[in-house]
RNA sequence: GCCGAAGUGGCGGAAUGGCAGACGCAGUCGACUCAAAAUCGACCGGGGUGACCCCCCGUGAGGGUUCAACUCCCUCCUUCGGCACCA
């Protein structure tokens, strides 16, 4: 065994691993960042996306924008601000519950036990949030509100039943999530999935397409992550057209086209194989085929449809429709490159002008007839702008007017109109499962069903001792039959209650709100307190929520809006999302790959301090970025340099420091510049840079002999939001009883922060050619006549013709010659 | 295929019209030490010349705008993220 390892202690050394458990102590025995729920002071909101608490723990990703956050936090708390700092824990979900299967455990119980492994993690981190505002989706008092707000979304018609198809594995008796699904086989044992109709419930999130996609323009969020919900949202204008059905008066075919003009141009249509109207309209002949096609289609999945489709299958009806505009008399095909879910599930084709009609009518030989002139529809469909021809009423027309004209006469005959189709579908919001919020809703004898009433929540999910699947496809709550089979007490009714919960989406749908006043038994938020706390000023968290939490929170929070809960459009202000943070290897973190860096390890090691430190100087915030265990010491040791600054070897305050009068100039520059770039590198969330700035001061402070206790009252203040173990502890060092948390953040004098003198550069045809120490205020045609006289410009200039000088002050100087 | 972001030393990155490589890591040399660790100091893009000075080249590739381009514009390449028969 080496006796090198543990040298001997010395009373000055810097032991974050004694300092930050003490500070952490301190503050929590003092309550220092309960954040009062009314102030005089102005309110500042930063949130982080609450984690998952999953049985792995907490990952190096996570420290990062938690660490982003608590730095603007305890930077915005020194400015003066009311800082409201909140984390919890996001706790219903799949894995709690495959574990629970498997282990025979409740998932209430491992719940609770990652909850408290995640919190003791985050804890040892030194964040500054406001535990006593501490929630969790998992506890009945926070999702009695999910509860209720899924009423409310009920009551406006909002939440409706409906078949859905949904992803069955007969093997496993369950239904399982799209990303449980690979390769239409199941992650888990690799069973088949089938598609399968099932009721389901539905939110109609369609409703609210419009202003999701307008209000995203006030929004300062990143510029990819609008255009990624731009494009989920997908709005596209066009127009309804109505089809007769041939020899089939009574029937009606709707199709959603978004080029109308080529109207003409029309030689068959497709309905898609869910369509209702097949069975209708299937010519007895051809019964047998169309079946056969739609079974097939059934079992596909939409990745299937899709990527194995390279050639697009499809099968006559042998039913026809009356084009509205020429009568004609086109086929109707069944096809599967028609969805049911968009527009209206069927189309008219134009082959001529849309290319997958035109591989469709090409690979069935079907009819292609132009009718926008320009393009060769031998080779490929034309898409471009053009001349109407055989278009009737059209002809000579170009496309855009064309549109408006045809839907105007459509509209006029009745057979159609101007419609907007949104890509986005309604939001799937029931799911299968035990560990959810239970829906609130009783499905009565009599087939009506009964929304409960608010004082019957929470409706708390049955305590049942063994989670076992249906078999049926339904939730495990099927099981529990004392809780699932009442008498209503409200109707005297006999009822069964909903088996389908929550998706996970639901509890993090709202829980921004809930930190504003988590212990309200009235309401989901108080009316006058959300007023003054909303909206969230920054919200940081990963991309991977780029489209389908941030778009279902802003759904929510519009409704919320409508019916009075809440006072602004949008939750959300400011959006940043972190980069993920990979191995040293350069690949992403991952149990298999063997790259997983654990926090708390680098915390026994090397202290919370450092991970923070190190995790802000790795790079900007929002670039992804590979872990360097020696960048984690090169940070380490700044803070031990820094320590050394400030503490002796013995142990007492550097006696360097001292109010000193007329202090070193150099140090004086530095410190003003430092805490002018420090100050503004936070407010523009640039901590790599800040860190470096702080790294130059300590460089320079390190070469003096007299320390001014200003500056380095003033250096550990600025240190405080990135490294707050060590601050606090330096800042007691240099005789403060109190906590550093609301001391004033340092300011900063201009006149400091510009040099005397600078140095600038002498261009010639802008090549530096000479350099020069010039008094920083001397204007440009000063700095001309310095760059004239000097030497070697002189001689590289000589014997030429000088076009042009361009001078400017505190930069350079650029003189022109000829050749 | 479409949309978005990004390409800078050996590595992470800085500079967003004005000295490219701040700060850190790694590396080399030196000081301290019996020795090592720690610490401190110096050097640290490539090439020519070769202590120094000096010159040339250099921010994915090519072109353009400008007195001046890592930075702005065009074309292309590569990587990453997202979407993907949406009529």
């Amino acid at each position: 065994m080496s006796t090198t390892d543990t040298a001997a202690r010395r009373p000055g050394d810097y032991l974050p691993g004694e300092i930050e458990p003490k500070w952490q102590r301190y503050w929590e025995e003092n309550r220092t960042f309960r954040t009062p729920s009314v102030s005089d002071k102005p309110k500042y909101y930063i949130l982080d996306m609450f984690p998952y608490p999953s049985g792995a723990g907490l990952h190096v990703g996570h420290p990062e924008g938690y660490t982003a956050t608590d730095i603007l936090a305890r930077y915005k708390r020194m400015k003066g601000y009311n800082v409201l700092h909140p984390m919890g824990w996001d706790a219903f979900g799949l894995p709690a519950e495959q574990y629970a299967i498997e282990t025979g455990r409740h998932p209430a119980e491992i719940t609770q036990r990652n909850i408290a492994t995640f919190k003791r993690q985050i804890m040892s981190l030194g964040f500054s949030y406001d535990w006593d505002r501490e929630v969790s989706t998992t506890n009945p008092e926070y999702y009695r509100w999910t509860q209720w707000i899924f009423l409310q979304l009920y009551k406006l018609g909002l939440a409706y039943q409906a078949e859905m198809m949904v992803n069955w594995c007969p093997a496993l008796g369950t239904v399982l999530a799209n990303e449980e699904v690979i390769d239409g086989k199941s992650e888990r044992g690799g069973h088949p999935v089938i598609r399968k109709p099932m009721r389901q419930w539905v939110l109609r999130i369609t409703a609210y397409a419009e202003r999701l996609l307008n209000d995203l323009e006030e929004l300062d969020w990143p510029e990819s992550i609008k255009e990624m919900q731009r494009h989920w949202i997908g709005r596209s204008e066009g127009a309804e057209v109505t089809f007769a059905i041939a020899e089939q008066p009574d029937l009606e075919m709707e199709v959603f086209t978004t080029r109308p003009d080529t109207l003409f141009g029309a030689t068959y249509c497709v309905i898609a194989p869910e369509h209702e109207l097949v069975e209708k309209i299937v010519a007895p002949e051809y019964k047998a085929t169309v079946q056969a096609y739609q079974e097939e289609a059934a079992k596909k999945s939409d990745l299937e449809r899709t990527e194995l489709a390279k050639e697009k299958s499809g099968v006559f009806t042998g039913a026809y429709a009356i084009n509205p505009v020429n009568n004609a008399k086109v086929p109707i095909w069944v096809a599967d490159y028609v969805l049911i879910g968009y527009g209206t599930g069927a189309i008219m084709a134009v082959p001529a002008h849309d290319q997958r009609d035109w591989e469709f009518a090409r690979m069935h030989d079907l009819p292609i007839i132009p009718v926008v002139s320009g393009g060769d529809i031998t080779e490929a469909a034309y898409t471009g702008d053009g001349v109407m021809i055989n278009s009737g009423l059209l002809n000579g027309l170009a496309v855009e007017p064309a549109k408006e004209k045809i839907i105007a006469w459509l509209e006029e005959q009745g057979k159609g109109q101007r419609k907007v189709s949104y890509r986005l579908r309604d939001w799937l919001f029931s799911r299968q499962r035990y560990w959810g919020e239970p829906i609130p809703i009783l499905h009565l004898e009599d087939g009506t069903v009964r929304p409960l009433n608010d004082d019957e929540l929470p409706l708390l999910l049955p305590d049942v001792r063994e989670i076992k699947p249906s078999g049926t496809g339904e939730s495990p709550l099927v099981n529990v039959t004392d809780w699932l089979y009442i008498t209503d007490p409200v109707t005297g009714k006999q009822a069964r209650r909903e088996t389908n919960t929550m998706p996970q989406w639901a509890g993090s749908c709202w829980y921004y709100l809930r930190f504003i006043d988590p212990r309200n038994t009235k309401a989901p938020v108080d009316f006058d307190l959300q007023k003054y706390w909303l909206p969230v000023d920054l919200y940081v968290g990963g991309a991977e929520h780029a489209v389908l939490h941030l778009l279902y929170a802003r759904f929510w929070h519009k409704v919320l809006y409508d019916i009075g809960v809440v006072s602004t459009k949008e939750p959300f202000r400011r959006l940043v999302n972190q980069g993920m943070i990979l191995g040293e290897n350069g690949e992403k973190m991952s149990k298999s790959r063997g790259n997983v860096i654990n926090p708390d390890d680098i915390v026994a090691s090397h202290g919370a301090d450092t991970l923070r430190l190190y995790e802000m100087f790795m790079g900007p915030l929002e670039a992804v970025k590979p872990w360097d265990t020696k960048g984690v010491e090169g940070v380490h040791r700044f803070l031990r340099r820094v320590w050394r600054l400030y503490v002796t070897e013995d142990g007492r305050l550097n006696p360097a420091i001292a109010p000193w009068e007329g202090s070193p100039a150099p140090l004086e520059r530095i410190y003003h510049k430092t805490v002018k770039k420090v100050t503004q590198d936070i407010e523009e969330l640039r901590f790599n840079t800040a860190i470096s700035q702080m790294m130059i001061f300590l460089n320079e402070a390190q070469k003096e002999t007299k320390l001014p206790k200003r500056y380095m009252e003033g250096f550990v203040l600025l240190l405080s939001p990135f490294a707050p173990h060590i601050a606090e502890e330096l800042w007691q060092r240099l005789g403060h009883a109190e906590t550093l948390a609301y001391e004033p953040w340092p300011t900063w004098d201009e006149a400091f922060t510009v040099d005397d003198t600078v140095e600038i550069v002498i261009q010639v045809n802008g090549k530096v050619r000479d350099k020069a120490m010039v008094p920083a205020d001397i204007d440009a045609a000063g700095l001309q006549e310095i760059a004239l006289k000097s030497e070697k410009i002189q001689t590289e200039i000589a014997g030429k013709e000088i076009k042009k000088i361009i001078a400017v002050p505190g930069k350079l100087c650029n003189i022109v010659v000829g050749k």
